[in-house]
DNA sequence: TTCGGTTGTGCACACGTGTGAACAATGCAT
DNA sequence: ATGCATTGTTCACACGTGTGCACAACCGAA
């Protein structure tokens, strides 16, 4: 009947599909060719009505899945994105990263998820996510980007940036307005009264953190205002707390910082001193932890609904044609205002 | 030469290795033939050295990197493990999904990850898991593990509940020991001279919960105590700081939330009536939150290392052969002493 | 020379799917 | 009856890899 071969049919199987089951096996049911089946499958226009309605109800009967293995390596196009992630103990990643995975689901793609904290993970975990056949590569706030984008260029790979930008590099990027955020919470402060001014910088001095504090000190120029004083921390609650003290003993009326986690330590330095009274402060991020009262934190949500979104459409767009055609799409943040920048 | 097509040599390429390179691309500069490329990549031991050494030498040259993709079809194993995650926004489980993608890594497979936060998502994921022939599904603290559970049955994949047992179900599972934890921190509260106590129970009551709150009441049986009072919550910081309530009016010297985030909201209630002492806190996860100033919160750590290591361990196994074999790791946890448990 | 053993390599097929081209069936106009 | 367009289906090949089996080359022994 077909020169396909025959399987064993699996003896003495009780449940219902014990067994993969092959497009032709619904074939053989449908009493067709097994190119039909794909062919209904794929919505091929040319089959009857009839013909689509008996198959359609042959791979329900035997619940057909299609092996997306096979099918991907026919189509050369998989269906699955390699997402490159850093530090998933920041709470702010996970949370990109699980909008990032739901947004790829309804678009019917696979998340391949591989951490890259080194710059030689990340290279090799970009050449893992190449011999996977992925069709598009996203970048999460990555710190070894340029790796990261040299190992995408020499394999071909459609790459998206998301949280971070590298300037000139042509690779499409989507971030938040760093420049605008910073002079959203400049405005904030001065409207709340703030007369002199810090800035908490992270470790890391990308564009997408000294942004922040550009926009910040140039909206405070445009005021009126220069920057008082400057700290800067690595990114977890010990170091930061350490590093706060020089914004603290130097009494500014309100500190920006570049990040949640840098916001929620000078809160609590600020604890231990209760000499003087706590300055205005201001995170970024807009974490869980910055709505529980023991913080209550004034932050800059950057809008990761829209960032995540506006990022699988542009993987998915380069994954489908236009390889050369990057794009820059920036987020515009906004600010939630708490406890943190009322004046007391 | 060969029976192989030609490939269009790719025009004017300037960079290393603008295109794919396949197999046969290396069998032709190495003078040999296609199989024999493949037997040395797999370490054929027939091979001599000498011809071993020239096809090393080509791969190297042309920057070969097999396509796994078409080796998972063939060999009807992908190396690709599914992982379903339900929430990272509790940064316990994204903690957990950053060691699990670690391990997996380390091991050369590939962690395609899903989320399952609905009973029905849960089955989708499944399924779309099972469509791209995942050598085997990695179920991280499913809330719908019996509809997980069905699916992998079904479509007979080797399955691995991490922190989540369902009984008598015959699965393999690795869960940490709710029941000692719960006579750990019995011990360590007696200890530490409380005479009354009260739990503070999550949402859920799974068995992964429940062993904690049955521990803990066996060894203050033990000991001569009883449960005093006991409150249960969603895991929210704002309900939980709602339903605290009764545990704080209760006037009970120590309280054991089956949570960190649980113990959080009691200790930011408990802030806000400074009329009474607070209780002694325990929590549970040792998140890294428990370690900063403002909670200071004794917890129990379930040492999620080594259950990580034993999930992809156990996935591992039943994936290269015995499907049959279920296996159930327990892991030991043990207790993070800090200021929340210290006597005032 | 013939036979058997060892060592290394190549041919051809398989994995499960998608798809261009060929083809059968039918209707319609010549 | 023949030619042609339309419609639905099948044939055969391709995607890139692994591997059983046959076989070539070589050596030593009878």
């Amino acid at each position: 009947m077909t020169t396909d071969r025959i399987t064993q049919a699996g003896g003495m199987c009780l449940e219902k599909s014990r067994k993969k089951v092959r497009s032709f096996e619904v074939a053989a049911l449908a009493n067709i060719s097994r190119s039909t089946v794909s062919r209904v499958l794929s919505g091929d226009p040319r089959i009857s009505s009839d013909t689509r309605a008996r198959v359609l109800a042959a791979a329900a009967e035997l619940g057909y899945q299609p092996n997306l293995i096979a099918r991907g390596l026919k189509n050369q196009s998989t269906g699955i994105v390699g997402v490159v992630v850093t530090d998933l103990d920041n709470p702010y990643h996970a949370h990109a990263l699980q909008l990032l995975i739901d947004k790829l689901g309804s678009l019917r793609l696979a998340p391949l998820v591989f951490v890259g904290d080194t710059a030689a993970g990340a290279e090799s975990a970009i050449e893992r996510l190449m011999s996977y056949q992925v069709d598009a590569v996203i970048a999460l706030a990555a710190p070894f980007s340029t790796e990261i984008i040299a190992a995408c260029r020499a394999g071909n790979k459609p790459l998206v940036l998301m949280n971070k930008h590298d300037g000139d590099d042509d690779v499409s990027v989507v971030y938040g307005d760093g420049m605008l955020a910073g002079a959203i919470v400049a405005d904030h402060l001065v409207e709340r009264g703030a007369t002199s001014f810090g800035f908490f910088a992270g470790e890391d001095q990308t564009t997408i953190s000294t942004d922040r504090e550009a926009g910040f000190v140039e909206r405070l120029r445009q005021r009126g205002f220069a920057l008082g004083v400057r700290a800067q921390s690595r990114y977890d609650h010990g170091s930061a707390m350490a590093a706060s003290a020089p914004l603290l003993s130097s009494g500014v009326d309100a500190v920006f910082c570049a990040n949640d986690t840098l916001a929620f330590a000078l809160l609590d330095a600020a604890r231990s001193r209760p000499d003087h009274p706590p300055p205005l402060v201001v995170g970024y991020d807009n974490s869980a932890l910055a709505g529980w009262p023991s913080y209550d934190l004034t932050s800059v949500d950057q809008n990761l609904e829209q960032m995540t979104f506006a990022t699988v459409e542009t993987a998915l767009a380069l994954a489908k044609g236009q390889h050369g055609k990057t794009s820059r799409h920036v987020i515009a943040p906004f600010l939630v205002e708490r406890a943190s920048t009322r004046v007391r």
